[in-house]
DNA sequence: GGTTAGCACTCTACACACGAGAGTGCTAAC
DNA sequence: GTTAGCACTCTCGTGTGTAGAGTGCTAACC
């Protein structure tokens, strides 16, 4: 009685957290509500049921317990799984064997970056088994690394446009006139020798110098176009190409999120608490929407550390019946990324963070080694 | 009942036709077993629901409807959606307005092909009502266009490989020994002399000829290193990047569907036969699982026309609860690609029909104004 | 002979009742 | 402070009854 009219703020005596402790454990592996005789059965606690009962109201009374009708079995609410991330549950380091295959296969698909975001999420649904999420690094302001042309065929041709951060564009690009491979090239040259490093704003500001019809001069005098006309044509290829080049990693720079890697959606569905697909719709209907996840990585990215957002702690309505944990990699300053997990709000999570610890680590050293 | 034991083979009358007609396009849209007097009430057929239950058994008999039980209406069978299609449902063009946007839609991006594919989905997806596909235009053999290595840091760079057809293939490559970009682009220029135009098979042919000491010759002699072993080096250097080259290309070309771009799967979760996601499960399943699609899309890319596979059709095991409508695009021979609609068999085939026959045409056209 | 009204029949869907079982909260005794 | 005992509550599965939809058959009709 006493117990019961204690202020919430109290904090709990060992016993209280052992029984909060086992009935989030119990309840992550049944996804039934457990009851006061279930956990003297499962768990030694070395009291009766009728103990554990007054310490379950109590858990209730403190907002971390709660239970869906009168004769049914506790289930943990939103702050009883926070409590428990708190407190309670230290981080399950990944067995040296999980890591190790992890890495062998990281090894496998080393020599394509692309495939490493892939990989993470498809690494994290299957490790977890719940979905897995990854973005591609992506920096703040992406850099000119290196500037292509290549002539797809008369009058039209291809910009590929490689950023500092490995990231690839491509951008097909109709020529008014045929201009031969030749005077592409010329074009690359300058470009590359102009722009090289150089971010979309600083390349915006460097337009009208571009604009000039003797830019193109100090490329040409190595080559055969003599007549001014053609020349005239060429500085103003070039200068459309440089807009081009501009826009696009304005474009870049400016989508929250470039792609989200998700594997292992199917996971989630076979949670019971998903059986009526109707939850599950909105779930998924926030994920193919780039806005939703790209706020959350956004916050996530700057951070640094682990971050779990458990149901309603989401700041997205469409998310809280489910659980995020979400861990940045990459260099801050240069290139950001973000992997992480989906689940049901009942979710292991000390397993999920260890996790998604190591997957960002190991994300971490493979960029690190990329910009040494 | 001379009716009745008719052989099923025998033409069906205008009268059957019509009946058949009206059950499919209302139970399209109800979802529900159609009877014999909503028949009557709503389309003006000018008979006694007697008369039309007469008929409806004909129809069950002939293999072309059934019910799920004796007081429920009728529902089309996988056998009635094929006669549908083929003798009674000539596809229903999209309306010039919608066509004008999609257009339009396509337009906004044209500088970028790599979304056409996505945005094909997203159309297709939005028009239909039902989860759109699309698959980039792919080669029988891949072929170079352009080889570009650029440094990323001392000891690594990156392959960039173009594909004749757009695609971009990029790869890491990790030196022995530092490299700088003047080498690096010695051995780009000699690689582009030697390889532009070839197929893996090709390139793999001539890598005993590229390994010969001296055939980075050729190119450094415009060059600086002049000691013989930093030549020795280099040699060994483009070996490597070749035999990278035709490494990747041969992937490339092994993958049966390189991506498949989906969007709008969950318009077909809203659908009411999905409503327990059972079923759901095993298509989202096979959709992850690319072997499926491509085995599908292999059937369909060499044909050349809009392929309807309904229910049981499906090659797989997985899609006998679907329709699948595909449809060819690109240049035989040269690079080909697929777009289509997923949806219940319950599906509106002739709008859909009609609406990726649209848009495969305009694919067609994109990729024809590519390769011109 | 094809068509139709009438009718018996079948099956589903829904509502309702009922009992078993699980789990609780309270109380009195230890 | 802990525990056994007990009344109470609520869910869930099962069984029953009924309304409604739709069928197939038959006899009458044009």
């Amino acid at each position: 009685m006493v117990r019961r009219s204690r202020p919430t703020a109290d904090p709990l005596d060992a016993r209280s957290l052992a029984i909060l402790r086992a009935v989030i454990e119990e309840y992550v592996v049944t996804a039934t509500p457990v009851g006061s005789q279930a956990l003297v059965e499962r768990y030694r606690l070395g009291v009766s049921s009728a103990t554990v009962r007054a310490i379950l109201a109590d858990l209730e009374d403190a907002g971390l317990l709660t239970h869906p009708h009168t004769s049914a079995g506790r289930i943990p609410t939103d702050a009883g799984y926070r409590f428990y991330v708190e407190a309670l549950a230290e981080a399950a380091p990944l067995p040296a064997v999980e890591q190790l295959m992890i890495r062998h296969q990281f090894g496998q698909v080393e020599h394509a970056s692309e495939h490493w975001f892939r990989l993470a999420a498809t690494t994290l649904a299957s490790v977890t088994g719940s979905a897995g999420l990854a973005t591609a690094a992506k920096p703040d302001a992406a850099r000119v690394r290196r500037i292509d042309l290549v002539g797809l065929q008369d009058r039209l041709s291809s910009l590929i446009l490689v950023l500092r951060e490995g990231t690839i564009k491509q951008q097909l690009i109709v020529l008014d006139r045929s201009v031969d491979q030749a005077d592409l090239t010329r074009i690359v040259n300058q470009l590359n020798a102009e722009l090289v490093g150089e971010t979309a704003m600083e390349i915006e500001a460097r337009l009208p110098a571009l604009a000039a019809a003797d830019a193109i001069n100090s490329a040409a005098d190595t080559g055969a176009s003599t007549d001014s006309d053609s020349r005239l044509q060429l500085a103003a290829l070039l200068y459309r190409v440089a807009e081009r080049i501009a826009r696009t990693m304005a474009e870049f720079d400016a989508a929250a999120v470039e792609e989200v890697y998700s594997d292992g959606l199917l996971n989630v569905m076979d949670a019971p608490e998903f059986a009526q697909s109707e939850k599950l719709r909105r779930i998924f209907g926030a994920l193919e929407n780039r806005l939703v996840l790209g706020e959350l990585l956004r916050i996530v990215a700057g951070s640094g550390r682990i971050h779990v957002f458990i149901g309603h702690e989401n700041p997205t309505v469409e998310m809280r019946e489910v659980s995020l944990i979400l861990a940045p990699y990459g260099q801050p300053g240069r290139a950001v990324g973000v992997v992480g997990v989906l689940g049901p709000t009942r979710m292991a999570y000390r397993h999920a963070i260890g996790t998604v610890g190591f997957v960002s680590g190991l994300m971490n050293e493979l960029v690190d080694h990329l910009y040494a």
